[in-house]
DNA sequence: ACCTGAACACCGTTCAAGT
DNA sequence: ACCTGAACACCGTTCAAGT
């Protein structure tokens, strides 16, 4: 055995069921060996989950973006980060649990940065807005994949809003009672944040 | 003992030391009863900690606007719910465990919606608004409380834009390897947020 | 250099038995 | 109605002993 067959085994059981079905036992089970034979391969559980969250972000692609416009262009870089971390769905959770976002955010910082300044942005008003980005999408991206696994959520929205009509704005209601579309959403936001970030200083 | 001794004080728990740290047996000994008796009262832990949840989360006070015009009312909205959240430091982990982050929304949508309204938008429109901005906060909030617990981090900011100056930009390169002032930036992004959102429609 | 089993100190939870 | 201790089925980790 070899700590890439562990690594790689523990990738595997992760990818399957979630870091919370990796325990040692399990994957000492799958390896076929004893459970203290891992520990002399990767130390413990804890730098584990560390090697895998550093491999998984490692391997993550570049991030191009697309569009004409500036504003387009820093758009279209938040939505292909999003994708990325949408397209790993334990790995923002391993993330967030380490306290890593902030390396999440260095593989479309490059990338944000020389599309901010093409919109004309510089020094601290570039740096600002580059982490306005990258907080938003993560941001996001945690709330959105908490949803996902939400219960039937009491109160609840829906009955909120169906009853009593929103000062009387009907349609209204209707949108805040019905389903969140987290895309449509993320799509939103980020075009307005984005206007705001590169449109006039305040 | 009384349900409420056994929640009041597993309050008190949390509060101390965190969520990971109440533990049934930790619990017992502090009431000073068996660990079982815990479970008569409350179920399991789950649902003491989904009790523990949903009692913090009716203690929080309404949020007001303030400001003249709609966007400052509007972002007032935000860093008042913004400042909520911090307040209750172990509330948002929690809240975020337990997949609750939309129920987390509720004490501000009213508030957002009126606020939202009186700025002129209506319909779908303003129901975007309101979850775009509800959105940005609470993620926004789950990112900074990451960073508070997190290690130094390696590779790092800093490195990556000290030596490389970024695209000639040394103001940002400076901005970026320097740390992140949680407050001003989430004061940036909310104004600009928000300043996207009531804009004119795209 | 690598693997092993036994043991330790924890968990949450169930259950039959008490009062 | 409420509390108890014993027991079960899990954890991660250490360590001395093997090869």
């Amino acid at each position: 055995m070899d700590r890439e067959t562990v690594l790689a085994t523990a990738a595997r059981l992760v990818k399957r069921h979630g870091p919370q079905a990796l325990t040692m036992r399990a994957l000492a089970a799958e390896l076929g060996t004893a459970v203290t034979s891992i520990y002399w391969h990767v130390g413990n559980r804890e730098s584990l989950l560390d090697a895998l969250v550093e491999r998984t972000l490692a391997d993550l692609g570049e991030i191009r973006a697309t569009g004409r416009t500036p504003a387009q262009r820093v758009a279209s870089v938040a939505r292909a980060l999003r994708r990325q971390l949408l397209d790993h769905p334990h790995l923002v959770a391993m993330v967030h649990e380490r306290g890593l976002t902030e390396r999440m955010f260095l593989p479309a910082q490059r990338t944000l940065v020389h599309e901010v300044h093409e919109a004309g942005l510089r020094g601290v008003r570039a740096a600002e807005a580059v982490r306005a980005v990258q907080i938003h999408v993560v941001g996001h991206v945690l709330v959105e994949r908490n949803r996902e696994r939400a219960p039937v959520q009491r109160p609840g929205e829906d009955e909120l809003w169906t009853a009593q009509a929103a000062e009387q704005d009907g349609a209204l209601a209707r949108a805040l009672a019905g389903p969140l579309d987290p895309e449509a959403l993320f799509a939103t936001s980020v075009r307005a944040l984005v206007a705001g970030l590169l449109g006039p200083a305040p």
